[in-house]
DNA sequence: AGGTTGACGTCTC
DNA sequence: AGAGACGCCAACC
């Protein structure tokens, strides 16, 4: 099977449920991955649906300024931040600290697929 | 049935 | 180089 046959959606859940413990992605980069750089708001919209329904770690993708911008739709309000802490990340007002030490690049980590 | 928003990012001026 | 506008596709109203 082509991967390239599967949704959009998800392609965004498998790339996501692969990141590894203290570590963190962005949207774009997974959007740019599956070849849509453009489209990084869908990978949110990806999100959405994927910590609802798929047990993919939505707390461990944040925009690329490191930001985690998504944390108001957790559950709590600082859950995101508590999880990301939990693995190792420090973060300070929502803000990733080291964001390039605990970045996960799709296409360094799984591989440039074109 | 159509318009607007939305966990962002890239392109253009 | 900095600031602004647009785009992506789907879901929500």
């Amino acid at each position: 099977m082509n991967p390239e046959n599967k949704n959009f959606f998800q392609k965004v859940y498998e790339v996501a449920s692969q990141i590894p413990e203290g570590r963190v992605t962005s949207y774009g980069a997974i959007a740019k991955y599956l070849g849509a750089a453009r489209s990084a708001r869908m990978v949110g919209w990806a999100m959405n649906s994927a910590g609802s329904m798929e047990h993919v770690p939505a707390h461990r993708v944040v925009n690329k300024a490191g930001l985690l911008t998504g944390k108001h739709h957790f559950d709590g309000t600082n859950l995101m931040q508590q999880l990301l802490e939990n693995e190792g990340i420090e973060v300070i007002d929502n803000q990733i600290q080291n964001l390039d030490k605990h970045f996960w690049d799709p296409f360094k980590e799984l591989g440039v697929e074109e």
